[in-house]
DNA sequence: CCATTATATGATTGATTAATCATATAATGC
DNA sequence: GCATTATATGATTAATCAATCATATAATGG
């Protein structure tokens, strides 16, 4: 995999509405799979495979603990980076906004 | 669409080869369709649908010239997500390397 | 040892996606 | 007005994806 697919693979792995809400979910920290499912209100298998994806792509890591398996982010840049999306999302909302004003 | 799937579209419009090259292209400024295939060694038609969706989620803006249409990258942010994916990928691709080193 | 709890995975389905070829549209210079 | 150049779009295809249901695995407490 070349450099140009492996980024794609981490921008993509962060642009899909369920594992947003993960990553959101994870900003205080570790949690395990029994925490988030519900929080995020999706099925347990479908957030396991969404949890899978994103340790494969570099976005979390996991931590066994008996029969638990804690989930968290693996690199704080993470964070910022679906931040900058807030923004970009922000600043597009406020531009359209705008634009309907002035039409 | 709520603003989780807004944000999701924006990451996911990144988050695709092709597109990162057009984004890649982009640097420096403003560029025609006609310069922009070549350079990403794409078909023209490709590259128009690709540059229309990232129109469409808000990441690049169209400007008419005669008979030639220049896109751009809409926010400065969108740069530096980008770069952020780069810093992941770099920490990522260091850290397997160590593991590979300790193992 | 058994029942329970936590997690992962196989199989399936419908939806979305990226790429391609062919063609349409639209501006320009002659 | 016509040939040329630039761009967009319809139709098609193969591939990938997200979600779901059912089931498997594995650790724990009693």
């Amino acid at each position: 995999m070349n450099k140009t697919h492996f980024r794609a693979e981490i921008l993509k792995a962060l642009g899909q509405p369920t594992r947003l809400k993960i990553i959101d979910f994870l900003r205080d920290g570790e949690r395990c799979v029994c925490e988030i499912f519900p929080a995020i209100d999706e099925e347990q298998s479908n957030t396991s495979r969404h949890l899978n994806l994103m340790v494969s792509s570099g976005i979390l890591f996991r931590r066994k603990e008996g029969v638990k398996i804690f989930y968290a982010v693996k690199h704080p840049e993470i964070f910022e980076l679906v931040d900058l999306a807030t923004l970009i999302m922000t600043q597009e909302i406020n531009g359209r906004h705008k634009l309907l004003l002035a039409a």
